[in-house]
DNA sequence: TGCATAGTAGTTGTGCACAACAAGGCCGCG
DNA sequence: CGCGGCCTTGTTGTGCACAACTACTATGCA
């Protein structure tokens, strides 16, 4: 069997997302539903199908006559975005918490090897990619799907103000508070304290709100 | 200026919304986009927009040859969305809570009154009615728009179950118990204690969580 | 009678043409 | 020169026809 119609629409709608959480389309970017329609080589149909749930998503706005747009979230919603987020993080360890194992170390070794090398090279992408497989990772924690939904969720609605921000902070600190986070939960994970990786990830959700709100909304897109 | 199209979207989403809510399509029923089009005067092409975020939050599923179908949530989805629903229901306490004031008090007099009518005059669907716009006036205690968001989006995933489920049980004792909810609120809320008011409102979701399950799954639909 | 198979009806997914709408430029008039 | 209206261009929203797919039924054959 080649791919399920409802497949492709999901790889599309990944695909277009990580572009849009990687800052490849920046908020403030018009995107074209023709242009991504012809780079991908099918209708404006399904594509249309896949703005839609980036709008419902809060990532995109689509206007009648003047077109879709990458959203820019101002900083009350980004605020009241972290807030929750921070409350979910600790949820991941409460609510249905998985039983650490081995599997489960030995993923979080592997990610904090790749923190190590990332710490050794600082870069902007690598980095906006690395945290967000590690944030997946994270939701694995937990055995409530349902959570696991709303948080990534909210996490996607957050990613790309994050990595502009990161841009403008000092980058290789950045890289190097990830990497203390990646040790502190490896040795939760290590003692398979679940409930204290959670609270690991939300002292580090929290302070990292705090740098980027202290520096401010520079950089923010004009309208 | 008559009517923005993103409003008859809007407008269209909460009427389907409610009628699965309200289980004139109970889970299992099986949706003809034609015959909606039909219904609301307009083509397949719009319904198809409003069924796919349906569908995106989780209230219908559809299938390629085969239809479009309302859900029916399996015990375990329905036990993890109410564990979420508790916490999220006590952050609204927690999160931004608004200051109440004098319109806070006259509109929870308002509902306490309802509430005593329908424990007057228990009846299904009225009490569902009144469930969802008391559930609104909840959130609107939170000044976070994405909690309420949140909240709003696993409320609807969970509302036709419980009102199916409702109809099993004793709906009088159920009507009863609500309105000493009510009751308590309004005690919380004259105190200007809006934390009170959220940890009772998660108080009984959990209480009422517990006698849903109890009653067990008779009455989901067969597959 | 049992069963495989082709056919048929009904559904969602896709592509395409056009309508609805907004923004900016351009021309004519005061 | 200023400016108001028109027009042109580009975008999203809608309707419609057809493709892709599934379930069911009837039919022919062993």
């Amino acid at each position: 069997m080649a791919e399920d119609a409802r497949d492709r629409l999901a790889r599309l709608h990944g695909e277009m997302r990580e572009r849009i959480c990687l800052m490849d389309w920046a908020p403030g970017t018009r995107l074209s539903e023709e242009g991504i329609a012809a780079e991908y080589g099918v209708s404006r149909t399904p594509i249309r199908r896949v703005l839609a749930r980036l709008e419902d998503e809060g990532l995109v706005q689509s206007l009648h006559g003047i077109g879709t747009m990458v959203t820019d979230p101002g900083a009350e919603e980004l605020a009241q975005t972290y807030a929750l987020r921070e409350e979910l993080a600790e949820l991941v360890g409460r609510l249905s918490p998985v039983e650490v194992g081995a599997a489960q170390r030995a993923e979080m070794a592997g990610f904090r090897a790749q923190g190590e090398a990332l710490a050794q090279a600082p870069e902007a992408r690598s980095f906006a990619r690395l945290n967000m497989a590690y944030f997946a990772f994270g939701l694995s924690l937990t055995g409530n799907a349902v959570l696991r939904e709303v948080a990534e969720r909210l996490y996607y609605r957050t990613a790309r103000v994050w990595l502009r921000q990161i841009a403008a902070l000092d980058l290789a600190e950045e890289c190097a508070v990830f990497l203390a986070e990646l040790r502190e939960t490896e040795r939760a994970l290590s003692a398979g304290d679940a409930m204290a990786a959670a609270l690991v990830r939300r002292a580090h959700i929290s302070m990292s709100v705090r740098r980027l709100m202290a520096a401010g909304a520079a950089g923010r897109a004009v309208d």
